[in-house]
RNA sequence: GGCGCUGUGGCGGAAUGGUUACGCAGAGGUCUGCAAAACCUCGUAUGCCAGUUCAAUUCUGGUCGGCGCCUCCA
């Protein structure tokens, strides 16, 4: 497996820790909202990651944390963090809209063919591994106590600006950012945040340094920890965390064990919706829902994501997305000739089936190439249409399907057989062909477009494909 | 102001120092009762200007444009 390695600038070969084991850290999701389009596009590629290396033989532990406290709406706010003002907006708890919007991420994951990653840990449920972690840094002599919170001196660690190659002092001279006048440098940010003394908020925890609520980065240097390790093979994330979260994450993770805390960083690039990025703000966001309602599938969305390289900017138009759902429908005619082999047809004659998926996951292995096994798949597609399918290659065929299927998540394997009864229209129209009654033939052909079946007229006989 | 990415046909989007994948849309064809589907063929696509080279879309420099990050963001 060769990954382009945000820490070196290149591709490099994977060389796991403990292999065949990969441990992979992913920066989650933040329940405050329906999440958009352009967050699963960064969530399926990572799916993607861990189904490749799967295929490849490794066996991947995964985690993804659920952000559900802390993640500050800007460091100007006094202390406001999304899950808070996410509850006012509802008027509801900041636990409720956590739990709301946790419910309804691992709803979605499930409903986009997602794996469930090993673990889904939430901030709220490690208060205590991450006040040990600040504790640790408060011995090492990494912090210090301002107003509103204990804050990580980042001049402290000496590497912080080389992961982002950041100028931080040149970083000063920008004029969109009001700094905390307390803290010792710009770039320093919050471990522990402290309550504020005008009101309660709905979540918060007693501390060695008083009632109050982590910092947002400490969250995932505290779990990763926990749950894979000091070291770790792969952090993920959006690139848009590249030069503070991730930054930050190394500077306190490093700063408290003294170890690597990962060797390969990968990061997705975003998804723009014509010339602009998603963002909230905007109002521009695009949900799952959206799309349903449109009437695309959920698996043509997973198509589309897979159609572009996850390291470029990308662009999303309904356009795409009507061209991705009509590739699904290729792919699906594919998958249907399993119900109807026709006697006398000969081996497929330019590679096997079970070569196929191997093949796929060979060009996914160079850096996640997407876009290269989905030219190889349609390829594939194209020769089996000519081709047909021949009774003797069935188990074959239903091998490279599953194996497909674990690998892109297509769901192609559960397309399913049409009824008896509809057989029998076929068998009907037929004869109707047979004798020349064009005119019952044409309405049974009808009848079957109307239940979502299309006919094909093959030398051979009628093909059926879902419509 | 700093850091970084990027510019491929009508749209999306890969790859590559030497016929520019793949999908969608479009044109023509084969097949067909018709249609559809399938398959085949096609479109003079690499922002611009230089340089290196036998050869550049690919490397280098410049230029023009787009975008991201440095505020919350996948």
């Amino acid at each position: 497996m060769h990954l382009y390695n945000t820490l070196t600038r290149r591709i490099e070969e994977l060389f796991p820790l403990n292999p065949p084991r990969v441990t992979i850290y992913t920066c989650g999701p933040t329940v405050y909202d329906y999440p958009h389009i352009g967050n699963w596009f960064t969530f399926i590629r990572y799916d993607l990651l861990v189904r490749t290396l799967r295929s490849l033989n490794y066996e991947p532990m995964w985690v993804m944390n659920i952000t559900d406290v802390g993640h500050l709406v800007s460091d100007a706010d006094e202390g406001e963090d999304k899950l808070e003002k996410g509850a006012r907006r509802e008027h509801k708890t900041a636990w409720e809209v956590a739990e709301y919007y946790t419910d309804y991420f691992i709803n979605s994951m499930s409903k986009l063919n997602m794996l469930t990653p090993d673990a889904l840990p939430k901030a709220t449920h490690h208060i205590e591994e991450q006040i040990k972690l600040i504790q640790t840094l408060e011995a090492n002599g990494y912090t210090y106590k301002i107003s509103d919170g204990i804050y990580f001196d980042t001049s402290k660690f000496s590497r912080y600006a080389e992961f982002a190659k950041l100028d931080v002092d040149e970083q000063q001279a920008g004029k969109r950012v009001q700094f905390n006048p307390e803290k010792r440098n710009n770039s320093d940010f919050a471990l522990w945040k402290f309550s504020p003394k005008n009101h309660n908020r709905d979540m918060e925890w007693p501390s060695p340094w008083g009632v109050g609520f982590p910092g947002w980065h400490i969250e995932c240097s505290a779990m990763s920890m926990k749950y894979l390790g000091e070291t770790i093979d792969i952090h993920s994330g959006g690139i848009d965390h590249l030069p503070v979260h991730h930054t930050n994450e190394i500077a306190q993770s490093e700063a408290a064990t003294g170890k690597v805390y990962a060797r390969y960083w990968m990061h997705t690039n975003h998804i723009l919706l014509g010339k602009d990025k998603i963002s909230k703000s905007l109002g521009n966001s695009i949900v799952l829902e959206d799309i349903e309602a449109k009437g695309y599938d959920l698996e043509a969305f997973r198509l589309l994501v897979l159609e572009s390289y996850y390291r470029n900017q990308s662009i999303f138009t309904w356009e795409a997305l009507e061209a991705a759902q009509n590739r699904l429908q290729d792919y699906r005619s594919m998958a249907a000739l399993r119900w109807q082999t026709k006697p006398g047809i000969k081996d497929f004659p330019t590679f096997s089936y079970e070569d196929i998926p191997i093949e796929l996951t060979r060009i996914l292995a160079h850096d996640l190439n997407t876009p290269a096994a989905l030219a190889f798949l349609s390829e594939v597609s194209t020769q089996i249409n000519t081709v047909l399918l021949g009774p003797d290659s069935l188990d074959h065929f239903i091998t490279m399907l599953t194996n497909i299927d674990k690998v892109l998540g297509l769901k192609l394997s559960s397309v399913g057989d049409i009824t008896q009864e509809q057989k029998a229209i076929i068998n009907e129209r037929e004869q109707a062909r047979k004798s020349n009654n064009w005119d019952k033939a044409d309405e049974l052909r009808n009848v079957l477009n109307k239940q979502g079946i299309g006919i094909r007229d093959t030398a051979i006989g009628t093909i059926w494909f879902p419509l």
